[in-house]
RNA sequence: GGGCUCGUGGCUUAGCCUGGAUAGAGCGCCGGGCUUCUAACCCGGAUGUCGAGGGUUCAAAUCCCUCCGGGCCCGCCA
């Protein structure tokens, strides 16, 4: 509704600027406080006609004319700026439009398929706090390129032809594995007494060279133990993202392009380049021209691979199945990406889109799997239901065990995964275990909660016959209820932005917005106890936020609950 | 040492790419609101040299430069 209302006042501003005798490419229109969308247009044309900008901005006025039933209401010249203001059509529609798409309702058309690949941690241990921002940015992107039309696919790349998980393989020949652990964490404990004896005991380490050279020419027992090893962890790993409502439609294991021989074809491609250079046995590519001034090696001098030229043939592998590439990855990849794309365009390759995230540390400072120093998602997850759980003890204590139990389980994934999506991904972040547990600030459960009001006030209104079959849209004159309508219909708007700029955190910012939006109406405009002509309309405005309410929190990935 | 990045009220942060109307929000603090659809709510108030300095511009939190502080990276690891 906003986009078609924006391209109106595009196309109105666009003609009154021609009939005024001004031209301008860019038409400055914008969101702002003080009108539905504005335009300070005039400022860049003050220069070029050698008049103030409040005189072009009252020319300009002057030859806006806005056509009836129109989404714009009217133009208005304040000072050096004009602006626009919707129509009572618009909102009406708007109410309409979310009635007749609902659930689809803010969905685009863009076309396209898109691979987006996120979490790919290694499995050596269970996810922790810092792994799962690249799983809640990753799968909270791929939700919001689906809304806006795209077809996406999902994907965990698995890492295991790193010498980590021949640690693990090593660690799981000499240590004991405890079958009464969840398996990520039983995995972790293995590892970390492996990478501790291997420090202790240097002795051991051609032992786990010979594994990584064993796996690299596919020798069948070691193919079988890598397995065992990796689904092990794997499992668990999985279990994490499926109570935080993440899947993955793929998973690619690094060693495919190794087995297929593209790996050694991508290699020999590489090596013909004019960047190229053989050094010490080894080959390298020179990226100076592109501003890298580190050399990438790509075939080591005995001959075998490296991580990034997988990563390479991984990427020449997916571009063969999609228009679009997105990568989540974390600050530490920077330069290695920033290298895997400048050796793709040498190639003539496409290119990822690539979306950093910044790290995510400990008071005491940067955590390791490796090290045994890290706060696992699981342990997060746990600590967080705890304090919803009593939570919802506190606040509902009429209510019986399993309903606790449940709305503690919801509660605290949306809070989790709102923590993380609500702030933009290049800002480092310290875990604050007081902050984590705090339900007081404005988070997901505030969102859940005006979802819940609204399903609420929508069951009472059934039992006492009242229904919204039919009602006139045009009677919501109340300022909480114009403004609650404009939030509706800007929800579009939000997940074309946050699609257009791969930035989930508007997402996160919308919900809040709508949420205090109904939660205002709420407070100030009666439903149930309203004059018998309004009840219809206002249960359908109530109806309308419960969809946008239930969309904008299923692109979030939290549930939307009925009773909380 | 070099590269990248972040620095916004006591705390957490939006806005920065694409410069424009009094820098928006939450927590905390102060004050008010449950005989009314779930108070995990609502209303009002105090709190900001947008790290510092310079520059560009009619206009800078936003662009450029220098400096300071935090983070990340700089391996024939992944």
């Amino acid at each position: 509704m906003f986009l078609k209302f924006k391209d109106e006042v595009s196309s109105v501003l666009t003609k009154a600027l021609k009939d005024a005798g001004f031209e301008a490419d860019d038409l400055a229109l914008d969101e702002s406080p003080h009108a539905d969308v504005s335009s300070s247009v005039a400022f860049r044309l003050a220069p070029k006609y050698k008049k103030s900008p409040k005189q072009i901005c009252e020319a300009i006025h002057m030859h806006v004319k806005i056509l009836p039933d129109s989404y714009i209401d009217r133009a208005e010249a304040a000072g050096p700026y004009i602006n626009f203001f919707s129509s009572r059509a618009y909102l009406n529609e708007t109410v309409l439009r979310v009635m007749l798409d609902r659930e689809n309702f803010g969905n685009l058309n863009n076309t396209g398929k898109v691979i987006l690949e996120h979490t790919s941690a290694n499995p050596d241990g269970p996810l922790h706090i810092g792994h799962i921002r690249n799983s809640v940015i990753g799968d909270t992107l791929a939700r919001i390129l689906k809304r806006a039309g795209y077809d996406v696919e999902t994907q965990y790349y698995i890492n295991d032809m790193g010498r980590q998980i021949a640690v693990v393989v090593w660690g799981l020949m000499n240590f004991k594995f405890d079958a009464a652990k969840k398996k990520d964490h039983a995995i972790a404990d293995v590892y970390i007494a492996a990478n501790k004896t291997l420090v202790d005991e240097k002795e051991h380490s051609p032992e786990v060279d010979a594994i990584m050279k064993q796996y690299e020419v596919g020798d069948a027992d070691t193919n079988r133990k890598f397995k065992d090893a990796i689904d092990t962890a794997m499992e668990g790993i999985e279990q994490t993202l499926d109570r935080m409502n993440i899947h993955h439609d793929k998973f690619v294991w690094e060693s495919q392009f190794v087995r297929t021989g593209e790996v050694n074809r991508m290699m020999d491609r590489v090596k013909k380049l004019d960047n190229t250079i053989f050094k010490d046995g080894a080959f390298m590519v020179d990226l100076k021209e592109a501003g890298i001034e580190k050399t990438l090696v790509i075939q080591r001098s005995d001959g075998t691979s490296l991580y990034t030229t997988r990563d390479l043939t991984y990427h020449e592998w997916k571009a063969t199945q999609c228009d679009r590439m997105i990568d989540i990855l974390g600050a530490d990849h920077k330069l290695i990406s920033s290298q895997l794309k400048a050796v793709l365009r040498i190639l003539g390759l496409q290119e990822p889109e690539v979306v950093i995230f910044e790290f995510v540390s400990l008071p005491e400072g940067s955590m390791s799997t490796r090290r045994g120093v890290f706060i696992s998602a699981d342990e997060l997850l746990d600590e967080v239901k705890k304090a919803a759980y009593s939570e919802v003890s506190k606040k509902r204590p009429d209510t019986d065990e399993e309903f606790k139990q449940k709305v503690a389980e919801f509660v605290s994934i949306g809070a989790v995964r709102y923590d993380i999506v609500r702030v933009s991904p290049e800002k480092a972040t310290t875990f604050d275990w007081a902050e984590a547990v705090d339900f007081e600030k404005q988070g997901a459960p505030f969102i859940q909660y005006a979802h819940a009001r609204a399903c609420s006030i929508i069951k009472n209104a059934k039992d006492e016959g009242i229904t919204f079959e039919e009602f006139d849209a045009g009677i919501l004159l109340e300022d909480q209820e114009t403004a609650l309508i404009k939030k509706l219909s800007v929800f579009e708007n939000a997940i074309d932005k946050a699609a257009r700029e791969l930035k989930p955190n508007l997402i996160a910012i919308y919900a809040r917005e709508l949420a205090d939006a109904f939660n205002q109406f709420y407070r100030y405009v009666p439903v149930i106890s309203a004059e018998p002509e309004f009840q219809a309309a206002r249960l359908a405005l109530v109806e309308c936020s419960r969809i946008v309410l239930a969309n904008s929190l299923d692109t979030l990935g939290i549930v939307a609950p009925e009773s909380m």
